[in-house]
DNA sequence: CTATCTGCAAACCGTTTGCAGCGTT
DNA sequence: AACGCTGCAAACGGTTTGCAGATAG
């Protein structure tokens, strides 16, 4: 089963009906390798299904949030772009030119959580850790 | 000589005009102890400039950002608030309740970043790492 | 004296909301 | 048949811009 049916099927589930342009938003976001901002996946959609309104857009993009499967990715240029959530301890590496987004699992924050919890009193509980660089094509 | 006076300094180092509402925005931003966004540092530059306008603020958190002074902070609620700059290889710890924000030097990452590169292809430039709880008095 | 800065009002633009009709289940 | 979903248009709210007068250097 591809991601967008897995996407679909969690959707359904919560009670969400599958329509058209619902389709298109959440194929667009579950193949895509890179984080897209609202106006992106508008674009994309209206190639597969023109009568799509921006509005419908926004409207699945915050029900794939609330289920996790979609979330928030933060960058210097705007913190509107949305890709397909980390799955445990996963973090992402941009890449800075073409906007190629790679998760990754690294998870050696233990030491530096505990020491840091000892020597401020803080009770830490989340973190963020995001690369940024150049993908092998953007190195050329 | 205190750190507002130093960006004082460098703001009129770098051309600008030292002017009282200016004087209001980077005397708050630079004792604060938590990220401010736009409209609360407005509403606190009032208090000492009730005449103040926004724009005003807007204008100069431009300058100082542009000056590597500040910068802005991401938090899930929200990206507009900013914060004293980091130096160097700082990151910062912020308190999930009240804001309170530490900075911290803890750079663990040399072995995380080259293994990645290695396995991905990535040229690593720049890492983002940011940690959430309570402080010690949110905690009780 | 001159260039920069200021506050105001208006423009902007991405996002959200209200609504009447449509489509899924 | 019922309820959710759709697109449209209007509302909204934060940010930016144009401008004429004020002020730092």
């Amino acid at each position: 089963m591809s991601l967008s049916e897995t996407w679909l099927n969690q959707m359904q589930s919560d009670g969400s009906r599958l329509t058209a342009p619902r389709r298109a938003v959440v194929e667009i976001l579950a193949e895509a390798d890179q984080a897209l901002d609202p106006g992106e996946i508008f674009e994309r959609a209206r190639r597969q299904h023109p009568a799509i309104g921006l509005v419908t857009v926004y409207r699945t993009l915050e029900k794939l949030e609330a289920l996790h499967l979609i979330e928030r990715i933060h960058q210097h240029e705007g913190c509107h772009a949305y890709l397909r959530a980390a799955q445990g301890h996963e973090h992402v590496l941009l890449c800075e030119r073409c906007g190629k987004a790679l998760r990754f699992v690294g998870d050696d924050l233990e030491d530096l959580i505990t020491a840091l919890e000892k020597r401020t009193g803080f009770l830490i509980r989340e973190h963020w850790l995001q690369l940024f660089g150049l993908c092998p094509a953007c190195q050329a």
